[in-house]
DNA sequence: AAGCGGCGTTACTTTACCTCA
DNA sequence: TGTGAGGTAAAGTAACGCCGC
């Protein structure tokens, strides 16, 4: 398993080889994917839709007919990813979410819970309605009809945001009386996290159709999935980087170890070195010979003591 | 020119922890 | 001493606005 760290561009991330697995699991990193990058999602989207919209604003208040059309073709798939995303991984940085049913066991045209009736939504907010479980459709109607008994234009950049002072969720709104003008934050239900969890697996970056399927499956508007997954891969990237940062804290760390020990072993063997050259510039008078065999042996008092032999000659007493 | 993603930031929620009556 | 309420800091995250491609 080759551990593939990068930092943003993938196309230039450096492996790391031998040493990868063994840091991995040496530092308890734990991971159970075969690569670490992020892949530099190129999307081109060749089937993106052409909107005749010119703003987002319009874009947004003509959610619900992109909607109704996307509804007959958006699919999700774990056969094959979308079509021109090319994604090096799918890393869960957030495992602790708990994992949740296949996309693919999920059914395609309804989302795994049971939001409630019209009637019912509106009743449990008694300031408004909980755009969650609403049906988009109904949910971006409401939404215009309420900005129109507001007096908001259509083009006001704050028509998201006046919708979510009105749908927020059930919990806030419960507790929410004050009616101010700051905007209200939605939190999705856990099932919607987990159904776009799965889904930003499968896919981290969307097409228009894709998004506009999503949205309708999770009874939410386009805009809300959009930055659902812009926060995702902000997310994502934000772990890379910091498990990057620990793996190459590690990696600098092991390579302090080794320049140590490097370095250790390095003054040894100088210091074997210069003892050996020392060694052969002895005295030639420090050696013997057998006159018989010829052998020729050293003094065995100043090599293994390394002490100088030519103070065996401060007596003038060669050993012959 | 429009659309979209990245990025930094804001606003809000949740959670854990502490203090105090 | 145990407990619940209230305050607060930190973490998490939905949403916004700007910019570049």
């Amino acid at each position: 398993m080759e551990l593939d760290l990068s930092l943003g561009d993938s196309s230039r991330s450096c492996v790391f080889m031998e040493k990868s697995h063994e840091a991995s699991n040496q530092f308890g990193f734990g991971f159970n994917t075969t690569t670490l990058s992020i892949g530099q999602v190129t999307t081109k989207q060749s089937d993106q839709h052409q909107h005749e919209e010119t703003t987002k604003e319009k874009h947004k208040h003509n959610s619900h007919l992109e909607d109704q059309e996307a509804a007959n073709e958006y699919h999700i798939s774990t056969s094959h990813k979308a079509d021109n995303n090319t994604s090096l991984l799918q890393l869960d940085f957030l495992s602790h979410t708990p994992f949740v049913a296949p996309i693919n066991a999920l059914p395609l045209q309804s989302f795994p819970w049971n939001p409630p009736p019209f009637e019912n939504a509106v009743g449990s907010c008694p300031r408004g309605l909980d755009m969650n479980m609403l049906p988009v459709a109904v949910a971006v109607a409401v939404e215009d009809e309420a900005e129109e008994v507001a007096g908001l234009s259509s083009s006001s950049p704050n028509s998201t945001t006046s919708s979510f002072q009105r749908g927020s969720s059930s919990r806030a709104s419960d507790e929410d009386e004050s009616g101010g003008s700051t905007r209200k934050k939605l939190r999705l239900s856990k099932e919607q996290s987990n159904f776009l969890e799965e889904s930003f697996k499968e896919h981290n970056i969307l097409n228009p159709k894709q998004k506009l399927g999503l949205a309708k499956q999770l009874h939410l508007r386009p805009r809300q999935v959009e930055v659902w997954f812009q926060n995702r891969r902000a997310r994502t990237k934000l772990k890379q980087t910091e498990v990057d940062c620990e793996y190459l804290k590690k990696c600098c760390e092991t390579l302090k170890e080794e320049n140590r020990r490097l370095h250790k072993e390095l003054q040894e063997l100088r210091t074997l070195k210069t003892s050996n050259t020392f060694s052969m510039h002895l005295p030639a008078t420090t050696l013997t010979m057998c006159p018989s065999c010829e052998n020729v042996s050293t003094n065995s008092n100043s090599t293994t003591n390394n002490e100088p032999t030519t103070s065996k000659f401060q007596h003038g007493k060669p050993r012959f």
